[in-house]
DNA sequence: TCAGCCATGTAATGGGTTACATGATTGA
DNA sequence: TCAATCATGTAACCCATTACATGGCTGA
């Protein structure tokens, strides 16, 4: 098949992209798109199965049903010389305006005012933890990469988790520094 | 009306929280949400007039028509005392598990290996000058608002944009040395 | 022996976006 | 005078998520 049906979306693209590594299944794809892009993109399950159906239906990957014993049947995909193509000529588009980095975190700290303030406190306190440990996350990836040539252009996504990761424990602490001399001036 | 329809999205408590700030409509509440939420969540503006009806069929808020002469009729949404409890209880929930920043950009680049080298380098400056503008705006905004107390929280969450606009223009200049040296060693 | 992970997907639902519509006012 | 912006929404569509299903293998 090769309808005109090249209305792709990002995750199109991500999917396809992760096929230039090999011929891979669903499950695969997923394995690989949790370990190397998703500390930045996380599809879900169904989502990379539907998205793989579309790029064979677009003409963008080839499908081959593979049965085995013991465990499911399964079906690879690889990319075609049109998907090759296709990915191409989006990795060379112009990149998109800025995207908003969504944050419920955020969101729930704009309205602090309607919370207990040791709630809140707490709350960032978690936050921290949890972009503490992951930065330990990707420090640990780090090491493991930072000397793979192949695997340059992944390491400079890599740079970016960490950047971001340290940002947010350091606003973390900057909002914690704030918010207890608020209640030195509130509770004096 | 006050079904026990109570799925609220993260946008529905959104929505509801701009409300605290006064009697609206969904053009207000759309302006409003841009100029304060806008850099961490931005709902579209057909979502954000979806979520009043919700909002007011959930009882959480209370709608009132309004007759214009000149301009369209509107209707002006008013948060309910229900309302104020159901985004209470949302706040003081703990925060949900990172929500890895989503980032097209970065997709791209994770990809390099597949476009001209110069290209991508075009592509990272284009993106830091973006990061820039975002980081200057961000500036205006915070001097602005940084000595009106009423504004206390949401002073925070600026600081959180200001912490990754700056990691972000950081980590492009980063990129750059290291695109510049991985081009010196294979055009040596 | 039993919980949890490996391995493979499908179905149902909802969140969120882009495109469509309309008319008055205002600044270049 | 004409494009942009204000001001108000609606309709159609699809991207993406959570929940559902199945069965073998493996380590405690």
């Amino acid at each position: 098949m090769s309808g005109p049906n090249e209305n792709l979306s990002t995750t199109s693209f991500a999917v396809l992209g992760l096929l230039t590594f090999g011929e891979m299944s669903g499950y695969d794809v997923l394995k690989l798109a949790e370990a190397s892009i998703g500390h930045f993109w996380a599809p879900a399950k169904s989502h990379v199965y539907a998205e793989l159906k579309r790029l064979e239906s677009a003409g963008l990957a080839s499908a081959r049903k593979v049965d085995q014993e013991g465990r499911p049947n399964k079906t690879l995909y690889k990319i075609t010389s049109r998907g090759e193509e296709a990915l191409r000529t989006w990795l060379l588009e112009p990149v998109a305006p800025i995207e908003p980095p969504k944050s419920v975190f955020t969101l729930k700290l704009f309205f602090g005012r309607l919370i207990p303030h040791h709630v809140l406190v707490e709350q960032v306190e978690d936050m921290k933890k949890r972009c503490e440990a992951m930065l330990q996350e990707l420090l640990a990836t780090e090491t493991k990469i930072k000397n793979d040539d192949s695997l340059f252009y992944p390491y400079l996504t890599l740079k970016a988790g960490l950047a971001h990761a340290r940002a947010a424990v350091s606003w973390a602490d900057e909002v914690l520094g704030l918010l207890r001399t608020k209640q030195k001036q509130e509770v004096p």
